[in-house]
DNA sequence: ATATGAACAAAATGTTCATAA
DNA sequence: TTATGAACATTTTGTTCATAT
């Protein structure tokens, strides 16, 4: 059936903010979890914004579920031989991660448009 | 001892989004709580934010706690009688409110600017 | 130690129920 | 019906544990 709760509407969950720093990021460069999670920290900092290695794994995890993922596991260059795993675009991952950008264009957009319209009811 | 939890750092909560509004409302009119809600769902209709009575109540009952707020209850005014619960500042109260504003103001600047930093970098 | 992931626990928030006028 | 509030349920998110290299 449909969904259990409806959301309210305020401002947009962490969950699909990384996801969508991690489809660009996978539009960029090959990286892989915990990379990614360092160099996402290392850009928030001035932001006071310190993601969880678990929150930046679960995005992983739903953009595979979404079919626009998958994992490339790969040996680990240099004198380790540890495995680590990139992710690259599905078949028909890059579409649909084009739409889910999209979509969190106009969320990202709203979300400002609140922030704003509170600062300026606020403190205006 | 300390919090059991520490905090990401990501976006403001709506609980926090509220207690701001409903001070600044305090400080401008005598309102109630459905009025509040119907006040803020009207407002925020067009960003397609409705919170629900719930979380109003609760921002309003947090702020109490807080010793910022307390509730004056009063016979309604026309035909019907009905009890409702308005809210002033307590005699510390104002004081608390004022500092409690000037966090708020740095962290909504601190969102704005989270996500402004998202939209440059996803879509800039 | 680094890396991935699952399991677990707590906090945030949405829905339903209770009470009253 | 409007109003207030508590109780309950679900979702979101943070912490800990397991496994491997």
């Amino acid at each position: 059936m449909g969904d259990k709760r409806t959301p309210s509407g305020f401002l947009l969950k962490q969950r699909a903010f990384l996801k969508l720093y991690l489809i660009t990021l996978t539009e960029q460069e090959r990286l892989y979890g915990l990379k990614i999670l360092d160099l996402l920290r290392q850009e928030f900092k001035p932001f006071g914004y310190r993601p969880n290695h678990s929150e930046v794994y679960k995005a992983l995890h739903d953009l595979i579920e979404d079919g626009i993922l998958k994992q490339v596991k790969t040996k680990k260059e240099g004198m380790k031989y540890q495995e680590v795993v990139y992710y690259r675009f599905t078949e028909e991952g890059y579409k649909k991660a084009q739409l889910y950008k999209k979509q969190l264009k106009a969320e990202l957009d709203r979300c400002e448009a609140l922030i704003r319209k509170a600062i300026k009811d606020n403190f205006g």
